[in-house]
DNA sequence: CGTGCTGTTGAGGACGATCAATGACGGTGG
DNA sequence: CCACCGTCATTGATCGTCCTCAACAGCACG
């Protein structure tokens, strides 16, 4: 299970946990208290998505954006060729459809899926739009949520298209620990179907079955049969010769973190 | 030869076409004639770089931003292993270190490298902070860019990792063309090498080759040995399977440029 | 207690990598 | 003007990775 199920968001508020919303910008390097809090109040509870429905399809939400407040999603698309391809990974506190609010309409077959059970929460455009007006430096803190985004779709191009299978899946998974990490779930489970990380890795999941056996026999990953869990995780780093800094914001900080007043 | 060689810059701004950074903010759906205005005049050419130089290396440009104003570049890596991914194709108009300006140093085998002869400009990146401060429309339209990017780099991941070479290949050739067309060049010739494409598809030279070949036999691309010159989009588009979409502004426009005032 | 979805195993075959060598072209300097 | 050199394009042969198809086992669900 997740360490964010949906029965414990509220047990979170209570505990005094941060919002996800509010631990996501201060990651992207945004403090003001002031706005954060408004913000967070301004996002609703949707409900909950069980696994493998969609949480954001074509055409609904209009005018409404969707911040993921527990669980794992993805933004895939199904291809022509039947094949589903896993674009981008969501966790806790990710907006699930900034695309739209700043672009456009996706292609219809682009869609956002629940992999485990989510929470969903929604925050209305024209709430976000009044905030931004007043506060550039939210704007450019979102901005710079998608060029994260950007930041991973290029490590996973490279990744995908170079390398063999096992480091493509040794990096994806390698991806996943940091991300839960910096949510604060420290487990190495991964709460992923195989066919999820096939999908992803652009493997068979015949293929991707066999890597997974290979990382067991490695002593990489445990041996349980349903469940991924890491074992090892700098073994794991080495083999996908992983190198965290595309994930994360640098040690010194960005000239608008410092100008912060 | 590349429709904006740097020597004709000069005979582009007297004869009126416009400037290749107004031309894509127009396209993002930015048309604040006073601010490109002010904007325009504050991109100091740098110079010029011939195919192969690195454009923005590690650590230089401190404080600045590069525009690329003619030619073709591309934002590359090369990796541990020896090979080159190139993640990024850029064309005139487009920034080449937004990254930077938004998140941070890349890692540092990252750079941008001219793949023909490419005209270079600069803005401090003061200005552009003193732009987007006084025109909240700027910031959200650069944002915007990175978007493209990101668009962009979702439909390269699902046609390297899923589809055959032949497919890959001619999904890089459409998205180079529509490119191309997109700031007024509309011959059918893509001035990249065979090795840039392999290095952009993942591929090994050689098999490139081999895809070329086949397209040839096809009637996609004429037989000249040098140049690739596509004969035939439609049928190439066709074999790519490609779908503009991602790559264009809806014509049902965004609110912000409903907005517009 | 079935019905799906997920995980697992085997065998055969296609696609693309790799290695190696040669040809063609453009630019440079004598 | 020619000789030279580096980059790019081309070809053949071999080999490895990964896909495909097919079948079955296990677990979770109603």
């Amino acid at each position: 299970m997740d360490g964010y199920s949906p029965s414990n968001m509220a047990a979170l508020a209570d505990v005094g946990v941060s919002h996800p919303l509010r631990r996501k910008l201060n990651s992207l390097g945004f403090h003001d208290e002031n706005e954060l809090r408004r913000l967070v109040d301004n996002v609703k509870l949707r409900g909950s998505s069980p696994r493998g429905k969609d949480i954001v399809g074509a055409g609904n939400t209009r005018g409404q954006l969707t911040v993921l407040l527990a669980g794992v999603a993805c933004l895939y698309e199904t291809l022509k060729s039947g094949e589903r391809q896993n674009y981008t990974f969501y966790y806790p506190g990710d907006f699930c459809d900034l695309h739209r609010y700043v672009w456009s309409e996706p292609a219809a077959e682009t869609a956002v899926r629940a992999l485990t059970n989510c929470s969903i929460g929604i925050v209305e455009c024209r709430y976000l739009d009044e905030a931004i007006e007043r506060n550039r430096k939210l704007g450019l803190t979102l901005w710079r949520a998608t060029m994260l985004e950007a930041s991973i779709l290029r490590e996973r191009l490279a990744n995908m298209s170079q390398r063999p299978a096992l480091q493509r899946v040794s990096h994806l998974l390698c991806e996943q620990l940091h991300r839960r990490r910096a949510i604060g779930i420290d487990s190495g489970i991964i709460p992923l179907t195989q066919i999820d990380l096939a999908d992803a890795a652009g493997l068979s999941a015949v293929h991707t079955n066999r890597v997974l056996q290979d990382l067991r026999t490695l002593g990489v990953i445990s041996a349980s049969g349903r469940k991924i869990e890491v074992a090892n995780w700098a073994r794991l780093a080495e083999i996908a010769n992983f190198d965290d800094r595309y994930l994360t914001m640098p040690a010194t900080l960005s000239k608008w973190e410092v100008r912060t007043e």
